[in-house]
RNA sequence: AAGGACUGUCGGAUGGCUACGUGUUUGAAAGAACAUGAGGAAAGUCCGAACACCUGUUGUGCCGCAAGGUAUGACAACAAAGAGAGUCGCUAACGGCGACCAGGUAUAAGAAUUGGGGCUCGCGGAAUUGGAGAAAUCUGUUCCAUGAUUCCUGAAUCAAAGCCUAGGGAAAGUACCACAGAGACAAUACUAGCUCCGACGUCCGUCGGAGUGAAAGGUGAAAAGUGAAGUGGUGUUGAGCAAUCAGCUACGCUUCUCGCUCCAUGGUGACAUGGAUUGUGGCAAACCCUCCACGCCCGCCAAAGCCUCUCGCGGCGGCGGGUUCUGGUGAAAGAACAAAUUUGGUCGUUCGCUUGAGCCUGGUGGCAACAUCAGGCCUAGAUAGAUUGCCAUCUCCUCUGAGCAAUCAGGGAAGACAAAAUUCGGCUUACAGACAGAUCCUUGGAC
RNA sequence: CGGGCCAUAGCGCAGCUUGGUAGCGCGCUUCGUUCGGGACGAAGAGGUCGUGGGUUCAAAUCCCACUGGCCCGA
């Protein structure tokens, strides 16, 4: 799990993003972003129904993948909201391929 | 020992680096250390309960002169509403559990019955230009019929532990029972048949009416008395010249079987057994009737706290509602005032929140469900939602190759179902693989 | 957490209340009509009534449990 303070908590913040946020999609992992005029950045993982069926592969998603970004997290710059959309195929991957995916999309967004 | 049934348990282990939730300790703080962190179904959300708010009546304690307030209990008419009701128990309660009763149902090995076939043996008959012998006769072969043993096979019957049952009442009443059938639930009289009367008519016969006719008829899931055996006996059919014989059969009687009612005995009871009497469909998971139970609403996003006292412990909050002015038909919109008090809600936050009908071990009572006693233990509390990510080793599983085998080498690799969301008790559904049973039943063997 | 609805022919829907025959429209097949096609006319095929149990003589229909899909409220 991330630290509190990279949380992206709150449903304003969420309707917001979506609402005004700029998309970047990947092979396995899409996201969301926007400017939050803070000076760290915020990420959330949401992974839909659609996705996934099953509870226990919807969480198994969530937790790859933000145990990705919390490894990387010192080289991403502040000021952003990010939310992150992985897809089905996040699943069976293999954790290199998804970190892979993850970076690019990162760089493609002009995070890194 | 084999086969079957049923039930229960488990649901990888160890370690390394790293991350998160919670708790404790330490620290001025940042942080650090230690401990701990998903299931048997956490699921589906099908029942039940705890807890909480509300309505009415009311008891008790405290405060108050009183009105009343507050805390904590008890009860709840009528009505709506109930998947309550075989019996006895268990449980906080339950569409739950245990034991028993009744009914239904499935088959394994097996049992006895019967049909077909085969091997072997035996008896009898027939045939034979087979063989032996002078002959009687003996023997062989083939065919027919038949018996015994054993094997194979078909049929239906019996047949275990089990499994299933929303198991009260159909003689309180209503509705329904399609099609078919004369008639579908209380008796009807359609067609045969028979008798009488009338009309037509020579008779036969035809038509109409009245009566008789259930011991003839078919339909259907079901037709007033359930099936079987014996006997008497009626009618009818067939055979026969006839006497008579044979088949079917209403009805009566006797015996057995099934059911209702009553009585007796046994059992706590559902019921069982025996005796007597009698012989009036189904459906209540259609309405309904009886007894029983039940206050209503709501469902942890409940309820309560966030100025002060208090509580609680850190967010000392943000938004809305207010007043005045501008504006305009009005509504919107804009600006200003914000001192105090009050109100309702939303977001946030605290609490509710995990010590509980709790878990483990042992004893006692009980067939059991379960109850009770003693000792020990503390075991998740998240909220865009923690309980991880990656890796190594070991067993386990699996694939390929070598080998008679033990085993060796290489590859895959924890593999199923599935993740707490107020908390418990059940039910239902899903589930890779592993293990267990002084359980139950059948068959066989040994003693 | 609570409440409700749907599943019937290839597609869209009736039938369920009050249990006995599964039906309508479009589409499909064949024939006719036309020089040919469309339209039109005639005939025809096509159904485990989502799955599994129960009640009943009899279940698409009544009852229960599942499966899949959809909606609403706090």
């Amino acid at each position: 799990m991330l630290p509190e303070l990279h949380r992206l908590r709150h449903e304003k913040d969420m309707k917001t993003l979506f609402a005004r946020g700029r998309s970047v999609f990947g092979s396995l992992v899409g996201m969301k972003m926007c400017p939050n005029g803070l000076p760290v950045s915020r990420f959330a993982v949401v992974v839909g129904v659609k996705t996934a069926k099953s509870a226990v592969d919807r969480n198994r998603i969530k937790r790859r993948v933000r145990s990705i970004v919390q490894t990387h997290i010192s080289r991403v710059k502040g000021g952003f909201d990010v939310c992150l959309l992985p897809r089905k195929e996040a699943l069976t991957a293999k954790h290199k391929d998804v970190e892979a995916s993850l970076m690019a999309s990162f760089k493609k967004g002009k995070l890194l």
